[in-house]
DNA sequence: CAAAGATTCTGCGGTAATCGCAGAATTAAC
DNA sequence: GTTAATTCTGCGATTACCGCAGAATCTTTG
């Protein structure tokens, strides 16, 4: 994923439970894999292979922002003028920015920037405001992350 | 992390370096791991557990929602009364919910949900404003994901 | 429906990675 | 400076991973 690659792939019963098995533990062994889903271990090797090189699923480390030297996020609504795509992809390519989504509602864009303190968030700030078709913008200072995981199961 | 563990865990350079190899790829070898960082494979090992156990990173398979069956996804933004975090422990215990932060600005509380459908949302946003202490919510559909990344790196 | 083609699977040998542990080295505490 | 705690190295024993050949299964096509 990452980028989102289109075509959605057919996903069965097994691929499914691979990908929920990766969700609990990302350094599960092949062989725990595969008897797990009852597939020889060539075979679930096989298939993770399938599904990383598709990009329907990723293994990554992910850190506590907070605990590896970034004390400032935020979340920012963000109101075009034009393509909000465009502005979305031009967006992307900040690297303070992790997260960028293209919304309904009364902001066209929820960008999620990562940052070490309040200078560093002001700068940031300011240079998405600064970015062609950027209308307006409105930030929301995280003071404290409740809940986030990433085994919402595949069903 | 994912509940963040607080008492911030000193990282080393080690440390750090380690991480951003898991972010890359959590799947990485031990043996890897140790020589891109000039340790032995038990150390390398041993350092790693102790991250996982420390809770300071976990190794998961992250999908793309939209390629595993959950169409509709939203955030919903959520002005409460009395205490957030209260409010926000309380949706943290949805299981559509997948990401709750308190914030400061025009509101208190923002939640990211993952749903399988239109009719499946409109079920949860109503959970949601049920929800004791809940004065008003206004949900952003996502109509595209631009960008999501983990490897935001250490510093 | 039968044959051809494409996927996906099993089985297996060779290689590499993992695990657990004992002892050395380093770091921290007193 | 001594003790204690932590972290590291080295190394067998075990297990997992990789690549491939051939069988089985699912798809396509005439």
């Amino acid at each position: 994923m990452g980028r989102m690659s289109e075509g959605s792939v057919r996903l069965d019963a097994t691929a499914k439970r691979i990908i929920e098995l990766l969700q609990e533990d990302g350094r599960i062994s092949y062989a725990a894999i595969a008897k797990a889903v009852g597939l020889s271990e060539a075979a679930a090797r096989a298939r993770v292979q399938k599904l990383l090189d598709s990009e329907v699923m990723q293994v990554v480390a992910v850190t506590d922002p907070t605990q590896v030297g970034f004390t400032r996020q935020a979340m920012i609504g963000v109101r075009t003028e034009g393509d909000p795509m465009k502005v979305g992809d031009r967006l992307a390519e900040v690297s303070e920015v992790d997260y960028v989504v293209t919304t309904a509602g009364s902001f066209d864009l929820l960008v999620e920037v990562v940052c070490e303190d309040d200078p560093h968030l002001l700068d940031v700030i300011r240079q998405v405001r600064e970015l062609e078709g950027v209308v307006s913008s409105e930030t929301f200072v995280y003071l404290k992350l409740n809940k986030q995981h990433y085994n919402w199961g595949t069903r």
